[in-house]
DNA sequence: AGTGTTTGTAGACTGCGGTCTATCAATATA
DNA sequence: TATATTGATAGACCGCAGTCTACAAACACT
C-alpha cells in the first residue's frame, strides 16, 4: 500500500509543499477563489508552476488541501459528554462549524462549485468533508435516540439530511450561516411541536 | 421603466434566440456543460459568437435561460386541491419536480457551481430558480398547517429549508433524487413519531 | 438619397487553467 | 566516477471564455 519509490531520484523540496499551500491561503483571503491564478501563488511560494501540478491536479484540488488543513482541526468529533443533554451537544457541534464556515465559507463555495463539474474531485471531497461530517451528525442523533431525547420512530438518516441541507442550502443562497441557524435547526428536529 | 431605442437600427433576428436556446440545449444534452463551448453552441445555431454575447453575459447567463425556459412549464404552483391532503399535494410537487431534475439534474448543478462564484449570476439564479419553488413549498406548508396537518408550533419556514435543503443536498452529492426521497423527506415533515 | 443608430459577422486579442518539452539539479546504486 | 531516476525550472503551447475592433446590413427619420 505505501508508495515504493524504485531508486533514488531527486527528493521533493520538503518545504515547497507547505510554502504552496501557505500561499494559496494567503491569496485566498485576499482575493477570493476566483481571482486567485495558479501563476500568482507559484510566484508568492517563489516556485515554478510545474512544481505545483506535481503536486495536485487542478486548482480545486490545491485550494481542498490548503483550506483541508486548517479546518480538519475544526472537525473534531464531539465526544459524548453525558452532562450534556445530545440537543446542546449539536448545537454546539453546529456553532463551531458555522463559525468556521464564516470565515472560510467562500473558498468552500468555490469546492462546491468545482465538485460540480468534475467527478473525481467530487469524490475526494465528499471522502474527506462531507462524509465526516455526515457521519458525526448521524451518530449524535442516534445517541440521542437511544436517550430518548429524539423519538423512536424517527429516520435518523433524514434528520441528519435535514441538518446538512439545511446549512448547504443557506451557504450555496448566500444567507447567513451563524448561530441562529444552528438553533433553529436543533430546535426543529428535537423538538417538533406536537399535534 | 420600459426599454426605449432611441430611433431605429437594426432589428434583432427573430429567430436567432430561439436558435441559440435550442442548440444549447441539444449541445447540452448531448456532452454536458462542461463540454459545451460557446463556440460550438453559436455554430450549431448558425451565428456569430458576438450575436450571442449581445444576449446573454456569459455562458452561465444563456443556459440559465435556456434551462429555465423549459422547466418553467414544470414549476407550475399546485392549485390547493381540497380532495388531496397537502402532504399528498407536497409529495407530488416534489415527485414532479424531482422528475424532471434527473434529466436536467446535471445541468442544474453546473448552474449551482456557477452561481458560486458570479454574485449578479446567484442573484439571477434566485430570483427565478430558488425563491419561486421556495414560496410555492412555503405556502403549501402554510395550509396544512391552517388545516391542522402540521402542528401550530412547528416553524415553517424551517420545515421549508428542510425540504429544499434535502433536495438540494442530494443533487450535489450525486445521490439519486427520485420518488423515494420525495416521500421520505414529506413523511418525515408532516409525521414526526411522537415522544 | 443621406444620416444616424443598432445589429450581425469575422477575426484578432487577452487571460487563465492545464499540458508538454527540454534542460538542469539532486539523490541512490553500481 | 558513471548511470539511472526523480524533481525543479523555464517557457512554449492548447483550448476556451470573454472582449474589442472594423465593417457590412437593416432599420427610422429627414
Amino acid at each position: 500500500m505505501t508508495e515504493q519509490k524504485k531508486s533514488g531520484g531527486r527528493p521533493r523540496d520538503a518545504e515547497a509543499a507547505g510554502a504552496i499551500k501557505s500561499a494559496t491561503l494567503k491569496l485566498l483571503r485576499e482575493h477570493g477563489y476566483a481571482k486567485v491564478t495558479i501563476a500568482a501563488i507559484a510566484n508568492e511560494a517563489n516556485v515554478a508552476r510545474q512544481t505545483l501540478y506535481n503536486r495536485w491536479n487542478t486548482k480545486a484540488d490545491l485550494v481542498l488541501d490548503a483550506i483541508f488543513e486548517e479546518t480538519g482541526h475544526y472537525a473534531a468529533a464531539p465526544t459524548d459528554d453525558p452532562n450534556l443533554t445530545c440537543q446542546l451537544q449539536l448545537e454546539r457541534f453546529l456553532m463551531q462549524i458555522f463559525a468556521h464556515l464564516s470565515e472560510s465559507g467562500a473558498p468552500i463555495r468555490a469546492l462546491i462549485a468545482a465538485a460540480q463539474d468534475d467527478d473525481a474531485f467530487r469524490d475526494v471531497f465528499k471522502t474527506k468533508f462531507v462524509k465526516p461530517r455526515e457521519k458525526m451528525v448521524t451518530d449524535l442523533l442516534k445517541r440521542a435516540q437511544n436517550k430518548g431525547e429524539i423519538a423512536q420512530g424517527r429516520d435518523i438518516s433524514m434528520l441528519s439530511i435535514f441538518v446538512h441541507g439545511a446549512f448547504w442550502y443557506a451557504l450555496l443562497g448566500g444567507d447567513p450561516v451563524d448561530d441562529d441557524l444552528a438553533k433553529s435547526i436543533v430546535g426543529e428536529v428535537f423538538h417538533p411541536a406536537q399535534t
